[in-house]
DNA sequence: TTAATCACG
DNA sequence: ACGTACGTGATTAAC
């Protein structure tokens, strides 16, 4: 029989998970991190005690009588952060679907609910848990009352528990005098003043020895050390007060049946519903998987003999949707050589109700079945996978228009995730929780099943948020002409590689014996803990703190000393050398196939703005500004026969933005405009064109960048060097300047926080939780975001359609020049000699009619032997 | 696994 | 008063 009760101080648990926890949001912009932590808190407590009754207790929020007298001490409480203050209803009511008794009453706070049931219990006979992140209630502590302090210590939380024995171990102190020492030494947290100049130290002393503040106070001429004394007899009133308000009543009365705490299943469907809507992934793994779900697992079939497999592919033929997966065997394969990786086989559906998983062995050879699923993909009225991209290593699809990437639709409806994979889409679109430990081909069945259950439900999405035409004649196109990128790779001379590697090495040996010399001591110069002992500790330079964990060792503070320090430089130099050595000529080097080509990752499903991103290696960023590091690129070079095409828009976000504000004085100047940073310096600064200084032309460029940010004061006179006031006036001219640009910014932000996303101009949309912050920060960052989200996302959009086309037409021309990079605002072609002409004018035209704004876009273009040169 | 740093647009 | 520019990825050290 069991007779155990846990009770949890509901605010407490709350208030820690909220701090120790960062600030999550669900897709509606709720923050939800101190729900997630109570939970976790809670399941895990559970999971401990498995205890027959449970109960959750809440403060009021009136003002209650231990607040009133503290208030009239001194001020009133910090009000609870907002974030924290909508969680608290919503806590309530998932504990409600969970069937887990809430109680608060008026004038009564959470503890001396707690006290009073746990008193109430321990009499009845029970074991009581008291789960709370304050000390307080270790008064409460016996033998048979446990009081436990979750503490979460980097992601994972432990738990400390009191019996009232341990509390006597740890504070030297009984549980009842602990009242006492609190009374003594005060509790900022809880707002209890103590007795001045007495601290935890003096306190313990004194209770262990007299047992109470009274008996403390009767010798209080015994009392040491004598400053203890005094205070105990000049404040003895805040003394008795303070133990007042220590004081958790144990006696309250307020009604309780305890039947009304028996805990019967947590996991019920209402509650499925809030985890659901909460987006606490993990955290649903908890529910049995749904009835539906068994009933679908019914039209699951394994098949791995040649005539079902035939069977099957018949029935296929011609279906209206069709949903598939493609899985390997064994261990990873390289997704260079994807088209030698072994296939374990495919997963196919094509009816609501029947989901088949085909393997590859004796009967079914690999080939074979590729191209029924080809052939299958081919006939569908429409395709979906999961990850299309990756498929293609294996598929022939002869037209791409049918096909449908889950991932990426699931992508564009919320850009701000991690990760899209079916079973995200399964739980999120058709409410299936997918079994992580089903068998292999259960699962295979489900990411076919899902593909084809969900494609139409994230279609109608794409319709609902007007995102179907980005889908369909962006994203969707893109995938292949990605695909194609990936593939071909580019060409990487890997002994120049090396060589470039091993001077740079003994560049960096140079250096490093230098400044050990300088330092007087050998240390590791690549930590920037050490770096900055030996700095600012051990050679005493000016410049100190600036870090959480330490010094800051950051460029921009190492180049203020560098003219005066010589290590200092020869720190940044190395810096740079072990840089472009790591990264660039050993990280590079790791990656070459044996085409002696690089096939580097272009990711469509990761930023929030709706840029590509490039990884293994990353290719978007090949140093380029500095001489140095540009060298490398000299190692990109085309095959025999072939020239790097290279073209980069020029300056196009502040063309999407002179376009999308309709600032007409911004447009003209874009019309006209060789420069357009003078032409701003000089209309902003009121000066003729030809007068503008170099300064002035610096300064106009760096705000056209901040605008194009978010721009802020604070940011624009860190990246001039200029106090604030002087940026906030920059910023002021400019806007009076080009009054469409502030008005559009403005609009922007409003609209943002009245629909909580902004858009681009093809319709892409990009969550701005961030602004419903109450934290001046966090919705400052918001704002900056709106900003700049509709224009980053709409360049992104502009070259995306761009290199559609340049794929298009060099394939449709069945020429052998090449699409092979793009970085953001760039592509890179390898171009055929003989067709070069003709490549630079596909490139331009492509580029330049991408899209048709208010104002032109501009292509700079060069050709080269490398990427060095064609840049 | 996270924080710091630095490469790019 | 708060304390930052927007968007990425790789490497390294140290927990």
């Amino acid at each position: 029989m069991s007779n155990k009760i846990v009770l949890i101080d509901g605010h407490s648990i709350l208030n820690r998970a909220f701090y120790g926890l960062p600030d999550l949001t669900n897709s509606e912009g709720l923050h939800t991190n101190a729900i997630y932590g109570f939970l976790t808190i809670m399941f895990k407590i559970l999971e401990e005690e498995k205890p027959e009754y449970l109960t959750v207790a809440f403060d009021v929020h009136a003002p209650t009588f231990r607040h009133k007298m503290y208030a009239e001490y001194k001020g009133t409480r910090k009000p609870m952060a907002e974030e924290l203050r909508q969680q608290v209803p919503v806590i309530k009511e998932v504990l409600h679907a969970m069937g887990v008794l809430t109680i608060e009453c008026a004038g009564l706070e959470a503890d001396d609910l707690l006290g009073t049931l746990s008193k109430r219990c321990e009499e009845k006979g029970m074991e009581v848990s008291v789960i709370s992140g304050d000390r307080d209630l270790l008064q409460l502590a016996t033998d048979h009352v446990k009081i436990r302090i979750p503490k979460t210590k980097q992601g994972r939380t432990e738990v400390e528990d009191y019996y009232a024995k341990d509390v006597k171990e740890k504070y030297q102190v009984t549980p009842q005098e602990f009242i006492d020492l609190k009374a003594l030494m005060g509790d900022a947290s809880d707002n209890i003043p103590g007795v001045p100049s007495i601290g935890e130290k003096t306190a313990t002393k004194i209770i262990a020895e007299y047992h109470s503040i009274e008996n403390a106070h009767d010798h209080v001429e015994e009392l040491k050390p004598p400053r203890a004394s005094k205070a105990l007899r000049e404040h003895w009133d805040m003394a008795v007060m303070s133990k007042k308000l220590a004081t958790i009543n144990v006696t309250a009365d307020f009604p309780y049946e305890l039947y009304e705490a028996k805990l019967g299943s947590l996991y019920t469907e209402e509650a499925y519903d809030y985890f659901q809507k909460l987006q606490f992934k993990n955290l649903l793994s908890r529910f049995d998987v749904t009835k539906a779900a068994e009933k679908v697992e019914e039209g699951f079939l394994e098949i791995s003999d040649l005539y079902t497999a035939k069977q099957v592919f018949l029935e296929a033929a011609g279906a209206e949707c069709v949903g598939a997966c493609i899985f390997k065997n064994g261990k990873d394969v390289l997704p260079l050589f994807a088209d030698q990786a072994q296939m374990g086989g495919i997963g196919l559906c094509f009816q609501k109700d029947k989901s088949y998983c085909i393997r590859t062995g004796e009967g079914i050879s690999e080939k074979w079945l590729l191209e029924r699923l080809s052939e299958t993909a081919g006939s569908a009225g429409r395709f979906v996978m999961f990850d299309l991209k990756e498929a293609l290593a294996y598929l022939r699809l002869e037209d791409p228009k049918n096909c449908f990437d889950a991932t990426v639709a699931a992508y564009l409806l919320n850009p701000l995730k991690n990760n899209y994979t079916y079973e995200d889409v399964a739980r999120e679109q058709l409410e299936i929780l997918i079994d992580e430990k089903a068998k292999e081909q259960v699962k295979v069945c489900y990411e076919a099943y899902t593909a084809y259950r969900a494609s139409s439900l994230l279609w109608d999405k794409l319709k609902e948020c007007q995102m179907d035409r980005l889908f369909a004649d962006i994203e969707m196109p893109l995938v292949f002409t990605l695909y194609d990128m990936e593939k071909n790779g580019v060409k990487v001379e890997a002994e120049a590689l090396k060589f470039y590697g091993s001077q740079l090495g003994s560049k960096i040996a140079e250096l490093e014996k230098e400044i050990y010399e300088d330092a007087g001591e050998t240390f590791n110069i690549n930590s920037p803990k050490q770096l900055g002992v030996v700095l600012f500790e051990n050679m005493k330079l000016p410049g100190g703190k600036k870090t959480k964990t330490g010094y800051s060792t950051a460029a921009d503070v190492l180049e203020k000393l560098a003219p005066d320090y010589p290590i200092v430089a020869k720190i940044l130099e190395y810096r740079q050398y072990s840089k472009l050595k790591s990264t660039y000529a050993d990280g590079l080097a790791n990656y070459i196939g044996e085409d002696k080509r690089i096939h580097s990752k272009f990711n469509q499903t990761i930023t929030a703005t709706g840029r590509l991103s490039s990884t293994e290696p990353n290719l978007q960023n090949i140093p380029v500004r500095m001489e140095l590091g540009r060298l490398i690129r000299k190692v990109f070079i085309p095959e025999d026969g072939y020239v790097f095409v290279d073209a980069d828009y020029s300056q196009i976000e502040l063309r999407v933005l002179a376009h999308c504000s309709g600032d007409q004085n911004l447009i003209e100047a874009y019309r006209e405009a060789e420069d357009i940073h003078r032409i701003t310096a000089s209309q902003v600064f009121h000066v003729p064109f030809e007068e503008v200084t170099s300064q002035q032309r610096r300064n106009a460029k760096a705000v056209n960048f901040g605008i194009v940010y978010g721009i802020s004061s604070f940011g624009l006179s860190q990246d001039l060097s200029i106090t604030r006031k002087e940026a906030a006036q920059y910023i002021e001219d400019y806007f009076k300047t080009y009054p469409g640009i502030k008005s559009f910014l403005d609009d922007t932000v409003k609209h943002a926080k009245e629909m909580g996303y902004v858009v681009t101009l093809f319709g892409r949309r990009r969550p701005v939780p961030e602004l419903s912050s109450s934290n001046f920060m966090q919705r400052s960052f918001g704002e900056r975001v709106a900003m700049n989200a509709p224009i980053q996302g709409t360049a992104a959009d502009i070259i995306k359609i761009a290199m559609i086309g340049v794929h298009k037409r060099l394939k449709g021309r069945q020429m052998k020049s090449r699409l092979v990079l793009q970085v953001h605002d760039e592509l890179l072609i390898e171009a055929y000699q003989p067709e070069l002409s003709e490549v630079k004018e596909i490139l331009r035209e492509e580029m330049e009619k991408a899209v048709s704004l208010d104002v032109p876009l501009e292509v700079d273009m060069h050709t080269g032997e490398n990427w060095y040169e064609a840049k």
